[in-house]
DNA sequence: TTGATTTCTTGATATTTGTCAAGAGTAATG
DNA sequence: CATTACTCTTGACAAATATCAAGAAATCAA
């Protein structure tokens, strides 16, 4: 389980050996086929998730229109937040775009991580606030930044989505068009 | 006090009323000028604070442009969260649009708030996913929805802001030009 | 109250992005 | 490997939004 000691410390930063184990032996080992959805919207989240291999989008639909949040790719974690914590309906689908492997735990076994590892509290605090200023940060594209930007920006920063996810959903999740998306490509492949 | 302790339940939720009386004497109450900074960008943001009247807005310049990220009335909280916990150079200015009484507390006196009330580190997790769960549908608008709506959308939920701050600053945070911003509202007060 | 300053509106025009439709390319399945 | 289904590209066109410039309106400060 070296991997999944891998995702946690970076996103929760430095734990002890022993907390480490402790938070790792709730975790399970689970497959999602392609296809298969990890989440419906609109039922209640109980799960969080990282990706060990595989790739996770996460969507929703208005009018008819699916309209992609995010793609999570190995080393990523995935749920509904809000639903995980406050077990609202949840807003979003998560379905695997390919046959991935995750590291699965449910609500229940969450909570025991507060009760086990002393420092956890603090840790979860410094993880949800790095989400927050990713969020921010993506909100400012959407102020300060054209299309053509925030594809180079996202190019730069995972290129390597790019030869494994159908484009329209890199599209989507940039809010653009899959037209738009494929003519920027073009240029910047020139 | 009682309305910072109203400003505190709504995003920390339910606190005893002894609990509710520690927070509330680590904040001072304090005023900010119009055009005062509160924060400035690429300085470290030691303070977190409450409005309890007034407006301030937060902001980055890129190629010469203000960046409006958003406007906090009263009730709202401002920081720059990332900076305030991890000590790092701050991305946004806090700007007073026009004299501001807030309530403050600084980094050291917030640390305190932990030691002395054992549930804070719950409400402030539940605090964390609401204001990300926030930015997630901010997100989610700038994928999904025209500039028409965002304004109708901003329009519903923040009304009282339209006849309080210069309207460039309500469109730069919905992400469009003042022009662009002018011809929506036109149509909808015809 | 009166200038001075800032903010807002409007029109003309340019640019960006979206829509629709068709075809080419690619991958999935039996 | 053949056919079926997706996915991507391209062009023509439409719609949305940005830019620039000028003037009107509102606000501020002396």
């Amino acid at each position: 389980m070296t991997e999944l000691e891998q995702y946690i410390k970076s996103y929760f930063g430095v734990v002890s050996s022993n907390d480490l184990q402790t938070i790792i032996s709730l975790f399970q080992l689970a497959s999602v086929k392609k296809g298969e959805f990890l989440l419906q919207s609109d039922r209640r989240c109980d799960t969080l998730s990282f990706v060990q291999s595989g790739l996770l989008r996460m969507f929703a639909i208005t009018d008819g229109k699916e309209v992609t949040q995010w793609i999570s790719s190995k080393g990523y974690f995935a749920t509904d937040l809000s639903s995980f914590v406050f077990e609202t309906p949840s807003r979003w689908n998560i379905q695997a775009l390919v046959d991935t492997e995750i590291y699965i735990i449910t609500r229940e076994d969450y909570q025991k991580i507060g009760d086990l590892v002393p420092k956890w509290s603090e840790l979860e605090k410094l993880f949800l606030v790095r989400c927050f200023t990713t969020l921010e940060d993506r909100v400012f594209s959407h102020l300060s930044m054209t299309a053509k930007e925030r594809y180079d920006l996202f190019f730069e920063q995972n290129s390597e989505l790019f030869n494994q996810v159908p484009l329209q959903f890199i599209a989507s999740l940039l809010g653009m068009t899959p037209e738009t998306f494929s003519r920027i490509r073009k240029k910047r492949m020139s």
